[in-house]
DNA sequence: TATGAATGAGAATTCATTCAT
DNA sequence: AATGAATGAATTCTCATTCAT
């Protein structure tokens, strides 16, 4: 299971099981169909996890180390708190872009499918918030932005991108014109 | 079933429904338990709606008339294109802060639930962005707001919106002071 | 219940009953269903009947005295045995054509519903089969007919006329020229 | 599943369904029943069938199967038109005879049981008819049997083994010596 | 007598999980 | 490690029957 074939499969399992929760829900897909999209038997599907709940729950972890570290990347290059504003703000866009089915999984399921799927789902945007909180705190500070409830204005701010990610999962536009116009928005509302 | 105890008994089970369906999730909520909650057996739930799913389905509809009517008649006293943006978002989030577990279900469970569910979900939305997309159109037009894609950016108000409502449902604070921050947020985003 | 006006209505129930056992079978048919055909509220069935399985019953009872009750009639006038064979093979035809919705329900739901309908169905058919059987028996004694097992004979006479009813339900046909070929056919089969 | 140990499990569910179908009806025949007599869990059986309803329709199409194919090959070695009705009668009661519970549940639930299923006896007993009826037309053709409507005598023979097997079901009896009876009855009712 | 809303036991079906091969 | 047939708990929905009005 850890050995490098054993991780290969793991990843395949993971990848039908993104596809399949995408399209199906979590309720509705069913450990036999991602199985069968991974090309393996049902049973195989419990060599590589204890339980459906936990494989789904993987994939949220998943998501949240590449989110967090693609935001993190993006912001250590940014020369000041503005530019790491923008920066982050851009890694999340483009990561979701990249990761279609497991965005699908976490903004369309989101914390409707398991209590525990919201508890982790909450620690990510909380852990993303944090960041863009501390930006908008240091910024306001320097006078950069307009003053007020830094948190909230994080969570306003993930909010607004969390609709631009689905708004564009729905209608298949160039997705550079619209981030821009996303950026545009958020900074503006930022003050 | 149409007499007026009986309806007084629908709105029980639908109460009942919004309550259940918003801590359990829609796969998770037992008929029985809706049932129980409103003091009933199990078959009377099915004296007044035809499926669990029907049931979930009305409750939506019910938020549906609720919002739309709230912010109809909100709009409908504002003197100016910026008060009527205003006033839509304040009806909005009034309307969701009165109606928890409902707003619970459709925040939360919202398009993970069912195909049809998401469906009439999108649609509420884009019957919100309609008026608000309309809205920042005119504004756009005689230079009130930054130009830009009016639907888009209606749809970014929303999220903005959703997520407020959210973090609200989260944290139990003092709804007042946020929703200034929100619309102030919101009008500032859009110039 | 034994007013005049009690027993009109638990006629009413009982051609509403046949009607639905007719069309849906014992199983399928509701109560609910029944009660609605003979225009009164659910609970009222149950003022007339003490169950479903009760009411059933009763419409073989009355089926069962009314065959029987016209064979005897019809015999009763006959000469001799064969015309008493050929008036009860006459009245039996005559008695399902004229009960439509009874016939259907005791030939085609027949002993596949209920234990006890199976039982009384046997009983009907007995008694005919006896009727039958002794006036076969007499015919051969006599050298009218071709000796053998009487009991038997008459059972086939049954099954062929039981078919013939069947095959009238299904093909709308006249039934005076079919009557006289089925007549022809069992009193042939009998020498 | 449709390895041949799948093969030989779908039997014995079948088998089994017989059984319980035979003793207590369609609709009194519960799934839970049949895989208990079969010795498997509840959900074997849905392996096995999509529904109890399409069970039921299976069990049918055997028997449809066995009969017609018996029919086939009596007919087949007869040398005249006469010797193939009798053979046909004749393969028709025996394979009733070896298939017991499968011919109670076609002679006793029958038509009553589901719509479709009473199609599908229909459609069975018209072949059987349209076999006989053939020959009976022949017969009539070249003087051999007395002149008449075939279709409704093919049905009347049906109707008259019909209930020979029904009489056998109920009347343990020596099923060899009835045969014979039934044979004769037949043969001289067509003259 | 009549009503019809309420009841709740009962059954079909699904599917995550296991385990013998 | 892989398989996939088997399991059986869980849940939705139906409908005969009751009973307060």
């Amino acid at each position: 299971m850890s050995s490098p074939n054993g991780e290969r499969r793991r990843q395949e399992l993971l990848r039908a099981a993104a596809a399949v929760f995408a399209r199906r829900g979590y309720e509705r897909a069913k450990v036999a169909e991602i199985a069968e999209q991974a090309h393996v038997a049902t049973g195989t599907f419990y060599l590589y996890f204890p339980s459906k709940e936990e494989c789904f729950l993987d994939l949220v972890a998943q998501l949240y180390e590449i989110v967090l570290a693609r935001v993190a990347r993006a912001r250590h290059g940014a020369p000041d708190v503005l530019r790491k504003l923008e920066a982050s703000i851009a890694a999340v866009l483009e990561t979701f872009e990249e990761e279609r089915d497991l965005a699908s999984v976490v903004l369309l399921q989101g914390s409707g499918s398991l209590p525990q799927m919201a508890e982790r789902l909450r620690s990510v945007e909380q852990h993303l918030a944090a960041l863009l909180g501390e930006d908008l705190h240091e910024a306001g500070a320097v006078g950069l932005i307009a003053p007020g409830d830094s948190e909230l204005r994080a969570h306003l701010v993930i909010g607004a991108m969390r609709e631009a990610l689905l708004y564009r999962l729905r209608h298949q536009g160039a997705p550079q014109a619209q981030d821009a116009a996303v950026r545009e928005f958020l900074l503006r509302a930022l003050g």
